[in-house]
Order: structure tokens, then C-alpha cells, then sequence
RNA sequence: GCCCGCUUGGUGGAAUGGUAGACACAACAGACUUAAAAUCUGUCGAUCGAAAGGUCGUGCCAGUUCGAGUCUGGCAGCGGGCACCA
């Protein structure tokens, strides 16, 4: 027998055994189990986090399978996308023929890895019997009326002629022209999450199995808050501004208000403006970031309008046009109170408005203060808290019909529509005489053509010179085509359905769907806590609104993963190195091209443009499938960022070879165990290790189950060791030792399905081990007959004491006070206080 | 700027409010070997001490508790998200 573990044989051997066997093949049975893993972009290579991702989903796969389930565990890829078009821009490739050969590549490295998915399910996102079904769905939507069309701002870069994604500005101007972008409107098709805002967020208290994080986060992106609506009308002009407010009980520190440059009334006002139109185009120089707008320096432009403060006579308030107002929260309108927020304080100091205290800090802080405290300056509100100023301002809005109370969410409708073509088509044509019309059901997909180049800007779909051009199906007059396509959120926000009958004429069975539904287990990237998460949550309930099917939630437990990080290199001339340009010499890291000292930088998330990433396929080549799951198991927990070290695979690597030395070591002392003779009697040994069998199934089960991946790992090791120093003498071992190695190869083939296999059988058994039964731990063989207890004298580990658990307090008391060192401590003072927790600790105070 | 996290030896990390450092990696010393690789054994938070043992120690500052890595408040550093990257 060797002492190398010859992965290559086997890996590949057993991956072909299941293949043929069906092994992994979804079987519609109770109890189910739907582990799925984030879809993948096809970027063409595996990257380390593919495989840690479904490393964790793979575990969890094999260990519900032997426990039982019915698994549905699929596969597939999230193939439309802007890498795909940028391809096409820089190398020429057709999106199309660049997609599929990524996907052609991953799927290859993927099924190197020995993950259980059923592959018959696979799906591809820019396949027209994909999308088909996205674009009836979205049919559906808009006869629900959740599709609706408005205006809304995209980044335009006036040099390409094209509209620019958030990553694609940088620093304000377009990444491939140089040129400063600006925010430009255009007609777009939206989705009215808004309507579900409610739901939505109601339905997170119900989440049970999502990360407390992830919640939270999807709670303040939905933003609900309670305020108010105030009516400010002009006193220049015949017009009302309606402004939302959280605090409507500053009414009375008002100095000024607030309008976004995009609000319709500015627009109107910029027409006969000049100066007014230059500042709007100021503001709209900055893109459409969030963060952007944010950051950047407060301005404002005195429209040298006013209106009328609602409570106090003959007192005005002057209109500015401020570039930190959002048109998207609210009502575009604030009234600004400096001295009770910080971004109204700053604006009020550079405009030199009026800072007046209505809240009285009881710490006499400096201004701004935002904080709790009794009314001051304001008429009827004085000595009120916060809390009921609220109430009484409402109050008397309502009754002198200038506001109302009202509930506001930051959440804004997702708009789906993209001015690109390697999407999914929007099933409308656009009618000069019927106006929107959708195309007929029976005429689905709108295939995209592929016909197409990339050589002028803009939109290929929009300059096809046949594709656009139908006649409207209603009233038969020449028309045209919607140009945009789909935001790939949409891709991804529904097709956990359509994996549980990936074949249907439908988007999905709903049978098939309500059995599988919800995922039991979702794993993926901390990156999707909200975007995608509530794009897929909102599907399941708009879906679930046109009569798909009655689920809610599509989610019931979230695991999400940290990210893999590699330490960086860079050269003297400070560019950056990949791992494989780079070698120790004489302790130093060297660049292998010229020998110079290389700098290393710290541990950051693999990325292409950091040099620092490894793939996959070159370590699944080097140390094979089951070395680097073991490595991403170990170690890091789950949420945790994962560090790569090439000394961490190697440690992985030799942990792989000691198994199979150790069972294989064995194999003629096993041959003559009879499993079924259970010998009458054990040796102190053969109890010690049977205990430790049974402990370790324990652990194991516990450890998997709540994706403590990487105590698993060091329980395996911890059990391997103990093996490895057993050297059984008598009957009663031989049959322990056979025992432990049968629940050792169990145990490990959640995460170690192909050495399993081999051992299982070496150890003379049929295949699969990856269909056999979960181990289960004999209860008689957990307890615990004494335990090591801590012992402390004023909170000060003094020593430990061997004893039964079971002892009372008096009896435990009792032989504690006697020790040498606690009486050490002790010596005359008086016990004041003695806690004995029984098997942990005992503490003397005094 | 706003929201959410994270911070423990040389390194990754372990620890239902109860013996901080499990399990590994690296390093060092040794065994085996002609040699190397592989494998095995030992040491391995800091500090004082010949030893027994003591003292300090979980980013920083406070607090709650018999007891805090763990809970609470504040601060710092790092990371994720911010709606057209996926």
C-alpha cells in the first residue's frame, strides 16, 4: 500500500461512479432539504469564494442526505452582465460566445470539486427558455400593476454617448472617456417594491435563521419612519411645498427650506433662470452615487423666494435649492433646523441662516444637537418632550388642514430597465398610435438578436437595423421595439423557483415549487445582504400577488460568507505581483523574473486587479478536490474572511495522507472483525476510545449543524490523533478500532466525499459510502463521570479538583474549603459568598 | 457622509457569562535517513524565578457582575453595503 494518497485515481474514478449512478439525482420525497448556493457569474474561472461556497453547501448537502433527506441541490449561472459587453468592447468577443466559453470552463472546475448538485437542473440565465419566463413574469407584473413606467437619472457620458454603471464613474467622470458624466433622465420601467415595503419589512421578524446583521441591514434600507407631511405655501407665487419631516416638533427652529435640484418645480422655475439652470447642472455633474452626493460639499442656491411658516404670522422662510436634498426620500423638500441637525447646521453657518435652539440640551452642549429634551422657543410646544411636541404639531396641522401625519420608507421602486444588450429583452413594443403595448404571451421570448457589434456607442439593440422595427400588434402600424433590457437582479431574484422544475413550459410548476420552497439552506456572500436578498424576497411575494404561489418568503435560513483574502505583492516599481511571480530566497521574498525584493502588502480580498488571487484549478490539479475543501473548511468560520496561505493547503494536504495511513495501516487487523459479534467485555482502552468515538460523533453532528465548519475540522483531527496512538492488542480493540474507523470514514465524508469513498471501500465495502446512514452517538457513552472543576477565590483561578459532577453544594463546599490552596488564600477571612456551578466552577468570595 | 460588521499568541483561530489560547500553521530542538523529501517526538503569549510558583495579558477607555474575550456605553483601526459590478 502507498503512503501518498493518489487523489488523481481516485477523485476521478468516484466522480464518474456517482455520474453514472445517479447518485446526486433529485428525488421529490418528505422529509426535503433545498440547499442552494448564490447563483455565479461566469467570469470565467473559479475563484477561491466559488469554492468556499460551495464547500459549505456541499457539507450540508451530503449531511442532511445520510441524515435522511431528500435533497434538492442545483446548479447554474447568472450569464448576462456587463463583464460580458466589456469583453466585447476590448477583445472583440461576442458576449454570447465569451459567456458560454466561461461557463463551459467553470463547469468543468466545478465538477472537479466533487460537489453533489444535480446537474440535470442547471439553468443559464441568457438562455431564451430562461428569460422567456422572466419576461412573462414581468407581463404578469405589469398587468398586476407592480410594472409601471416613470422618468428617472441615469449616468450619461456625453463623449461615448452611452449610459455609465455606478463603477464605471470614477471620480465623477466616465472610466473609458475621461469625461465628466452628468445625470441625464430618461423613460424607464420600474418595479413597485414600495407597495411591498410594509411586508417586507414586517416579515424580517419572522426570518428565525438569518444573521441578525442581515436583518437589521434590510431594515434601515426599507427606512420606514414616522413623521410628517407639512403644506409651506409660497408667498411669491401660487404654490404649495409639501415637505416630509421625522421631526415636525422643530417646526419652530425652521430657518430655511431645502428643495432638490431635480424637484419639478426647480426645473420649471431654471427655465427662466440662467443662473438657476448652471446650478442644476452643477449638482447633476456629481452622477447619480448616493455616496457621491453625500460626501460632497454642501451647496445651495438662494431661489429668493419664501413661504409662509405654518405657525407664525408675518414670519417667512427662505427657499434654497440645496444639492444634499434627494429627490428620491420624502418629498424632495426639507425644512431645515440647524441647530438640531448636523447637514441643516453646516448649510445654515455657510448661508448665514438663523440657528435657533428649540430643544433644550440638559448637558448645555454645543449645536447641533439631535438628542432628547424639553421644548424651548416654540409658542405652543414649550416645556413639551420631543415626543409629544410630535404630537401636538400634528395635531394642530391637521386641524388647521396645513399637514398630516405620515409614514415614509428610504426604499425606492427598483427600476429594471438597462440601455444594453446582453440582457434580457423587455417584452414591450412602443406604438405611436396604442402607446405601450406588451407583446402578446404567445409571442414570448423577444429573443435578443445576435447579430450584433459594438463598435459605435450606445446600445447595439437600439442601432439594429431589422431587430427593433415590428408592426404593434393591435392596431398592425409599424413600430418599435423597447431597446432596453433587463437588470440582472431580475435573473436571480426568482430563479430558486425555477430550479424546482427547470424543464416546465411555465417558469415553474407550482406544485413542484410549494414542495421545495423555501430554501432550507441559502449560502452566500455578505456583498448580497440587501440588494439581492430583498429583490428575490419582493419576487416572492409579487409572484405570489398574480396567483404563482402561496409562499412569501423564499429563504428560511441564511448562511453568509466572509470573503477569501491573500496578502498582496508589489514590485520596487510598485506594481502589483501575482503569488506565482514570486519566491522565498534566503528568507527574503524575491520577484522570480529580476530576483529584487518584492514589498508585502497586507491580506486583502482576492481581485484580479490586486494580483493576489489563486485559482482554483491549478490547487484542485496540485492537491486535488478534497485537500482544498478541507482548507476552506478549516480554520475561519463561515462568516469570517478566509485567509489563503500555501501553508495552510500543504497542512490540509498531509491531514488528507494521515487518514489514509492510518486506515489503511490497519486494513488485515480489520478483515477479522465481525461487526455484529459485540464483544462482552472492553478494555480500559477500548472504553476510552469507544468514548471517544461516540463524544466525537456528538461534536460533529452539533458542529455541522451549526456550520461551525471549522471545529468540525479540529474534531476530526482531535479523533484522527487519538487513533493514531491506539494500538489495539486484544479482541475487544480490534473490534473498537474497527468501529472508530467506520464512523471516522462517516464522518468525514461530508467534507471528504472522495477519500471516504476509497476508504469505504478499503474497508471492504460496496459503494456508496455517500448513501450510508448518518453515524449516531450512543448516549451511555456521553456522560461524564467526573469532571475537572475550576476553583477561584475572589474571582482568581487558584487551581482544579477532579470530581463528580453530581456532588451537592454542601459536599462540593465542603471539599473545596479543605484545599491547600484555597485555605492558603483563605486563611481567617470569613466566606462571604460560595458559587458552585457543578462541572464548571466554584468560586470562593470574601 | 449614512447603515452593518470585525479586532484574542509570530499566524489562522477555540472558548452556552465560568480553567483564555482547543485544533492547526510557522519557528526552534531532536529521532529516522548516506542525503533529501516524507514521517515521528518535544518546546512554543509576555514577564519574574534555579524550581515550585507568581504577576500581567483577548484593539483602547469606562461600567454591570462573585466572575467579562463574551453583556452595556464611548473611542480608534480595518472591512462590507449605499440602489446601473455581481
Amino acid at each position: 500500500m502507498s503512503t501518498r494518497y493518489n487523489f488523481r485515481e481516485y477523485e476521478a474514478k468516484w466522480q464518474k461512479a456517482w455520474a453514472e449512478a445517479l447518485v446526486y439525482q433529485t428525488k421529490e420525497k418528505t422529509p426535503k432539504y433545498y440547499v442552494l448556493e448564490m447563483l455565479p457569474y461566469p467570469s470565467g474561472r473559479l475563484h477561491m469564494g466559488h469554492v468556499r461556497n460551495y464547500t459549505f453547501g456541499d457539507v450540508i448537502a451530503r449531511y442532511k442526505r445520510a441524515s435522511g433527506y431528500s435533497i434538492l441541490h442545483p446548479m447554474g449561472w447568472d450569464a448576462f452582465g456587463l463583464p460580458a459587453e466589456n469583453a466585447a468592447i476590448q477583445h472583440g468577443v461576442h458576449p454570447k460566445v465569451w459567456t458560454l466559453e466561461n461557463v463551459r470552463f467553470m463547469k468543468e472546475e466545478i465538477q472537479s470539486l466533487g460537489i453533489s448538485y444535480d446537474w440535470s437542473r442547471e439553468i443559464l440565465t441568457c438562455s431564451p427558455d430562461y428569460y422567456r419566463h422572466e419576461q412573462k413574469i414581468f407581463l404578469d407584473f405589469l398587468k398586476q400593476g407592480i410594472a409601471y413606467r416613470k422618468e428617472s437619472f441615469v449616468n450619461w457620458d456625453p463623449v461615448e454617448g452611452t449610459v455609465l454603471a455606478n463603477e464605471q464613474v470614477i471620480d465623477g467622470k466616465g472610466w473609458r472617456s475621461g469625461a465628466p458624466v452628468e445625470r441625464r433622465k430618461l423613460s424607464q420601467w420600474f418595479l413597485k417594491i414600495t407597495d411591498f415595503a410594509q411586508e417586507l419589512l414586517d416579515d424580517l421578524t419572522h426570518l428565525d435563521h438569518w444573521p441578525e446583521q442581515v436583518k437589521t441591514m434590510q431594515a434601515n434600507w426599507i427606512g420606514r419612519s414616522k413623521g410628517a407631511l407639512i403644506h409651506f405655501p409660497l408667498i411669491e407665487k401660487e404654490e404649495v411645498l409639501e415637505v416630509f419631516t421625522t421631526r415636525p416638533d422643530t417646526i419652530f427652529g425652521a430657518s430655511f427650506i431645502g428643495i432638490s435640484p431635480d424637484h419639478p418645480f426647480v426645473e420649471e422655475l431654471a427655465k427662466t433662470a440662467p443662473a438657476l439652470h448652471t446650478f442644476i447642472t452643477e449638482c447633476r455633474a456629481l452622477g447619480t452615487s448616493q455616496k457621491d452626493v453625500e460626501t460632497a460639499e454642501k451647496k445651495g442656491f438662494n431661489t429668493g423666494l419664501t413661504v409662509r411658516h405654518p405657525f407664525l404670522k408675518n414670519h417667512t422662510l427662505p427657499l434654497y435649492v440645496a444639492n444634499f436634498v434627494l429627490i428620491d426620500y420624502g418629498t424632495g423638500v426639507i425644512f431645515g433646523c440647524p441647530a438640531h441637525d448636523e447637514r441643516d447646521y453646516e448649510f445654515a453657518v455657510k448661508y448665514k441662516l438663523p440657528i435657533l435652539p428649540v430643544i433644550k440640551d440638559p448637558q448645555e452642549g454645543p449645536l447641533p444637537y439631535g438628542g432628547e429634551g424639553l421644548l424651548i422657543n416654540s409658542e405652543f410646544l414649550n416645556g413639551l418632550t420631543v415626543e409629544e411636541a410630535k404630537k401636538e404639531v400634528i395635531h394642530r396641522l391637521v386641524t388647521k388642514k396645513l399637514g398630516t401625519a405620515q409614514i415614509s420608507y428610504k426604499l425606492r421602486d427598483w427600476g429594471v430597465s438597462r440601455q444594453r444588450y446582453w440582457g434580457a429583452p423587455i417584452p414591450i413594443i412602443h406604438c405611436t398610435h396604442c402607446g405601450i403595448v406588451p407583446v402578446p404571451e404567445d409571442q414570448l421570448p423577444v429573443t435578443l438578436p445576435e447579430d450584433v457589434t459594438f463598435d459605435q456607442p450606445g446600445n447595439p439593440l437600439d442601432s439594429h437595423p431589422t431587430w427593433k422595427y415590428v408592426d404593434c400588434p393591435v392596431c398592425g402600424h409599424p413600430s418599435e421595439r423597447e431597446t432596453d433590457t433587463f437588470d440582472t437582479f431580475m435573473d436571480s431574484s426568482w430563479y430558486f423557483a425555477r430550479y424546482c422544475s427547470p424543464h416546465s413550459a411555465q417558469p415553474f410548476e407550482r406544485k413542484e415549487a410549494e414542495f421545495w420552497l423555501p430554501v432550507d439552506q441559502y449560502i452566500g456572500g455578505i456583498e448580497h445582504a440587501i440588494l439581492h436578498l430583498l429583490y428575490a424576497r419582493f419576487f416572492t411575494k409579487a409572484l405570489r400577488e398574480c396567483g404563482y404561489w402561496n409562499i412569501s418568503e423564499p429563504f428560511k435560513n441564511l448562511l453568509t460568507q466572509g470573503m477569501v483574502c491573500h496578502e498582496t505583492y508589489r514590485d520596487q516599481a510598485g506594481s502589483w505581483l501575482y503569488p506565482n511571480q514570486v519566491e522565498r530566497r534566503d528568507g527574503q521574498l524575491v520577484k522570480i523574473a529580476d530576483g529584487t525584493p518584492v514589498k508585502v502588502g497586507r491580506s486583502e480580498k482576492m481581485s484580479k486587479s490586486k494580483c493576489n488571487v489563486v485559482p482554483a484549478a491549478k490547487i484542485v490539479e496540485e492537491y486535488g478536490a478534497d485537500t482544498i475543501r478541507l482548507f476552506m473548511l478549516s480554520d475561519s468560520p463561515p462568516e469570517r474572511d478566509f485567509e489563503w496561505t500555501e501553508a495552510g493547503i500543504e497542512g490540509s494536504w498531509r491531514y488528507i495522507n494521515k487518514v489514509w495511513r492510518l486506515v489503511t495501516s490497519h486494513l488485515s487487523d480489520l478483515r477479522t472483525v465481525k461487526a455484529d459479534d459485540v464483544p462482552l467485555t472492553f478494555t480500559d482502552n477500548a472504553l476510552e476510545i469507544r468514548k471517544l468515538t461516540h463524544k466525537t460523533i456528538s461534536l460533529v453532528t452539533q458542529d455541522i449543524e451549526r456550520f461551525h465548519y471549522n471545529r468540525y475540522v479540529a474534531h476530526l483531527r482531535e479523533f484522527t490523533n487519538a487513533l493514531e496512538e491506539f494500538i489495539p492488542n486484544d479482541a475487544s480493540e480490534f473490534w473498537t478500532l474497527h468501529e472508530a474507523f467506520h464512523t471516522l470514514v462517516l464522518l468525514i465524508s461530508p467534507a471528504l466525499p472522495h477519500l471516504a469513498e476509497t476508504l469505504w471501500a478499503e474497508l471492504g465495502h460496496p459503494p456508496f459510502v455517500v448513501n450510508q446512514p448518518w453515524p449516531q452517538a450512543d448516549p451511555a457513552f456521553l456522560r461524564e463521570e467526573e469532571v475537572t472543576l475550576a476553583i477561584q477565590v475572589n474571582g482568581k483561578l487558584r487551581g482544579t479538583l477532579v470530581i463528580s459532577p453530581d456532588l451537592s453544594v454542601d459536599e462540593a463546599k465542603a471539599l473545596i474549603l479543605d484545599l491547600p490552596f484555597v485555605t492558603a488564600q483563605v486563611q481567617d477571612s470569613p466566606v462571604k459568598k460560595f458559587i458552585y456551578i457543578p462541572g464548571k466552577i466554584a468560586n470562593v468570595v470574601l
